[in-house]
DNA sequence: GATTTCAATGTGATTTTATAACATTACACT
DNA sequence: AGTGTAATGTTATAAAATCACATTGAAATC
């Protein structure tokens, strides 16, 4: 239903560019964290779970001094380093990405999938997508493999319109 | 003076990451830009055109704060939005790319091409290679097709170990 | 040829993003 | 409890990018 009516700075918050339950959905990202790193013996500290907590909530592309502003409204230290390694550390292992386009930390929606993140990035109204992209790692890697790359980490952003705004822009 | 664009060991200047005649890839870079700028009407002003040398002669990606260093030595004005104006010209025309990994911009080596950029960036020696990745962009653009998302820009990269780093590393 | 106009450049200051360095605290293991 | 290591707190600074505004320069119009 992509109509001009779509709102998008409502009270609607865009998980890819689709509705969603939002509390569903950060319940279950938080459990999936928690169980991610009790299988791996990771520490999910308080910072750690709190920086998660906020890009979930938000549920878009957040800057770490934004992140960093939260989690000193919550208690936590207020330099940098505070978010920054909060970051790292959910970066790490896969419980958020880092657009490199906006310098910016968004949640990770298929923490259950092994997946090598793309994004959509919607340069109008800043909402950011998360696909699935197993095809576009498959190109990647068959091209690295083509010149004996050994590919560790990959980035792949797409910037532009996203459906709603398209629709605003030409009913 | 460690920075991400650190410095190649050897006299070996990678394109891609195979050898290649530096002067010849030099000028006649240079050839096409001035072609594409007067097919386009574009002025090709002296910081540009300084701007693309720099970044041919090094062969790699460079920060804007270096690139400002070399406008500097060569007479040009020595703030920042010197470099990083004509790095925009650079980009907007496809004359060079950004590396949104490293921050980051290097000089396109396929300008005649139309072509979505895609690079590999070696994290040991720092190496960037620009591939031609025709399939990469049917695969993004088949996807944001299927959500409506019209794209304007992409970021393809991809980091790891070139194969020259993979032999030092185990021979 | 003078004038208008707009793009491009020069420059100083500031904002935003990120890390270095080091002291302190908390935890895990004996 | 004691020890080693990981995590946090904090100060300071580096690195990347932009803002704001004055000045120059080229080319379009009169």
């Amino acid at each position: 239903m992509t109509s001009k009516a779509a709102e998008i700075n409502e009270d609607s918050l865009p998980l890819g560019f689709a509705q969603h339950n939002h509390g569903t959905c950060m319940s279950e990202a938080l459990s999936a964290a928690d169980a991610i790193c009790v299988a791996r013996g990771l520490r999910f500290t308080p910072v750690r779970r709190k920086a998660l907590e906020i890009l979930l909530q938000d549920h878009r592309a957040m800057g770490a001094y934004a992140i960093l502003d939260r989690l000193r409204e919550e208690g936590f230290g207020s330099q940098p380093p505070v978010a920054y390694r909060a970051l790292d550390f959910l970066v790490a292992n896969g419980l958020a990405h880092k657009i490199e386009r906006l310098d910016a930390f968004i949640a990770c929606v298929h923490t259950h999938h092994s997946h090598t993140p793309a994004f959509m990035i919607c340069r109008s109204c800043d909402a950011v997508a998360e696909a699935l992209s197993t095809t576009a790692r498959g190109v990647l890697h068959e091209a690295a493999h083509a010149t004996d790359f050994r590919i560790e980490r990959t980035v792949i952003e797409a910037e532009g319109i996203c459906p709603a705004c398209t629709d605003k822009a030409s009913p």
